[in-house]
DNA sequence: GCTAATTGTAATTATTGATGTTACATAAAG
DNA sequence: CTTTATGTAACATCAATAATTACAATTAGC
């Protein structure tokens, strides 16, 4: 399949929209996002019934927050986009009859829980916040350190 | 994409093979694991290049192993196959303008490239030995402890 | 109520990379 | 020279996301 980029770009969104007084349409994200507003009502739906922002229709309409940056984390954007499948490797079948491909899978299947705990874990521990708090100070500093001038606050 | 199972499936031929002196057919192996022969030769293609198998032409031919399972480990096979990408979830833009998707994406890859790594380190540290010896402990004691009774050597 | 602005969603097509298939060239055995 | 194999190019299939098209349903404002 394509790599799956909704968790990535949700959280691109959401940062915008938290410095960001008004509604952002679908129109205005999907051109932040480079693709299509359909995609983008798609993949808000998730974010939107897991409460995270509203949606309203008509004009003035569009997309607002309605969650508290320092509780959400990205595991909680990940899985309310669907919570993808993180590896491109397949464990091969589910119930071998082969004892071979059962020695194989239990050793790649327990290698990739470990892998794939880690990352679950790590995501869960990062709220919006945080990298809403790397975002101010890339704009104010110029960067995590000090490596460069101040930049565009919403280029894309 | 479809999920990589390049991995499990050379896992799987090599182990039958160091169970099996005769040289194996790529039809052969086509019907362990239930696939076409010519992709057979097109994956372990990559383990001819890398050295741990041979194969020949004509009749009596066929693949044979070339290498010693102690010192070959599964992230060997990962990379003789290809090195496939692990990850099904993606990083977003490589080169972004946007503030926030550069702190987004850095966010992401440090979380995936942890993982990552400790799949890697995980597939480094187990030799094909290793599932040998499981494999063989589990047709003689019947399970990883006494789950069961012995099961079929070649089923698949 | 009418119109324009928006989201909601179904249906269809595009994309991407592995997998599967067909066809044929090449080499080895006997 | 025939048979058995691998080697490989070319093309079709598959699966999951992304993109697009089309249209229905709300909402604001006149």
């Amino acid at each position: 399949m394509r790599a799956d980029c909704r968790l990535s770009r949700m959280l691109h969104v959401l940062l915008h929209m938290a410095r960001h007084d008004e509604p952002f349409t679908s129109d205005e994200i999907a051109k932040m996002l480079r693709t299509n507003p359909v995609v983008v009502r798609r993949t808000m739906a998730g974010l939107r019934d897991a409460g995270y922002v509203r949606s309203r229709k008509g004009t003035g309409g569009g997309w607002t927050l309605d969650c508290d940056f320092e509780k959400v984390t990205l595991l909680d954007i990940h899985r309310a986009v669907g919570e993808a499948q993180l590896f491109a490797i397949s464990q091969g079948e589910r119930s071998p009859d082969c004892a071979v491909e059962k020695v194989v899978n239990k050793a790649l299947a327990d290698a990739m829980k470990d892998a794939e705990q880690l990352l679950l874990d790590r995501l869960g521990t990062i709220a919006l916040a945080d990298l809403l708090e790397d975002f101010d100070r890339l704009c104010t500093e110029g960067g995590w350190g000090k490596t460069g001038p101040a930049m565009d606050l919403h280029g894309t």
